[in-house]
DNA sequence: AAAGAAACAAGAGCACCGCTCACACAAGTG
DNA sequence: CACTTGTGTGAGCGGTGCTCTTGTTTCTTT
């Protein structure tokens, strides 16, 4: 029944977006009186919590399939895989994405105890990504070869966040926390403004404007391959 | 009258949000009936409108203000300044930051002819410094020292782009803009990211963590100078 | 099998929203 | 003086989230 009801309303956000998702509207459709979905459901809130987790599983579903295709050793691939698998599901699911990755909805506020596991997944494969990277010596800080205070602000900005397990069970330092950080920001934006036609849908090859950017940055994070291709 | 109006809404704004603009509680905090407003405001789109074009003008002095207090030699000082506005101006007025560059707010198309204008105060004040460090050699593909598809790939993306005039006018060829555009995108992702706590609130060093960001987009952009750190 | 408890569903109702309409009233204009 | 124009009101329609009371069904315990 719980089920059905998040069915429904999954189908609604869909359609509508989550600023109209009404409960009434989900009553509606399975033909019950408004109040009685208040058996199944506390309040509004709790449906968008229910929608955003099961989000985030759908997302992370294809985004480690996609990136459990590709041979573990192609670093390049394993970023490209994540940023491409990302990219396709945001663009068939933007109201999802939307709910993820955009404005807040006014007045609620996601409780972190059930949208954090699910909601770092992605992430969470990125960070294994790093940590392949820098085993293999291909891990590259995004500030190299900028000014030296940047390396200064890098340890202030991650520092505390390296005592996160989140991080910190990878093994990595500030550098490559900073680096991963802002090839997550720039594909995150990249996505963003491609969904939301921020750029005044005068994009005229999206698909090469997106593997653009997913290149510019990959490289954010990691070195080019041939340069550690020894033999 | 109607510049009233547009206060109070914008006051409404930037308390409780776009979606909760209500134009009832516009009525209700001027002394008027709800039905009066409508003889000022066809409907609630269009005083959101007005209210977009109030946030650009508002964001685009901002940073033109900022800007203006630089050195126009100062190319690294001029992008430090144009972001460090940029983020100012969010902290300072989330809510409006939200309804320029968040999600876009459902049933609701903001009327190009009206918003196209003060909506690229910003960009266009970017595509002067980009076109300036065409001008003096600094100016740096952010694919640059990457596979050699990029570059391909960023004529396929931004060819097109080149015939509006807001970049033909400067003179810009693809590789330029394409990485004006990456590094505009990790600029409005870093200050999204930082103003809706996607991170989950977990930045330790706020401004380190802008200031490496800033520092990281500005090198896709632009090639080192002489080593001048902003603090 | 009877009785009680738990679950489920319905409907009325409250306060809010966007928006429309008929109406009243003032001021300026021919 | 009549008349148009601008301005404001109140009622009302259909929509929303949510609560509360009532009634019905189903499961469980004796």
């Amino acid at each position: 029944m719980e089920a059905e009801i998040l069915r429904v309303a999954a189908e609604e956000l869909a359609r509508h977006g989550a600023a109209a998702l009404s409960l009434r509207a989900v009553a509606r459709e399975m033909g019950m009186a408004s109040s009685a979905i208040y058996r199944y459901v506390r309040d509004r809130d709790e449906l968008l919590t229910r929608l955003i987790v099961a989000a985030y599983t759908s997302l992370g579903d294809a985004v480690e399939a996609a990136h459990a295709t590709v041979d573990p050793a192609d670093l390049d691939g394993r970023w490209w895989a994540v940023g491409t698998a990302l990219r396709d599901w945001a663009r068939s699911h933007p109201h999802e994405y939307a709910l993820l990755y955009g404005s807040p909805v006014p007045d609620y506020r996601a409780p972190a105890e059930q949208t954090n596991e699910p909601g770092t997944r992605v992430q969470a494969l990125l960070v294994r990504l790093l940590a392949d990277a820098q085993r293999v010596g291909r891990l590259r800080d995004a500030a190299a070869g900028i000014a030296p205070g940047v390396q200064v602000r890098a340890e202030a900005a991650a520092g505390p966040l390296l005592d996160d397990p989140f991080f910190a069970d990878a093994g990595l330092d500030a550098p490559a926390v900073m680096a991963g950080l802002a090839a997550w920001t720039l594909l995150l934006g990249t996505v963003t403004t491609e969904l939301f036609e921020q750029l005044g849908d005068t994009i005229p090859d999206p698909d090469a404007y997106f593997a653009y950017m997913l290149e510019v940055a990959g490289r954010l994070v990691l070195t080019p391959a041939t340069a550690t291709v020894h033999s």
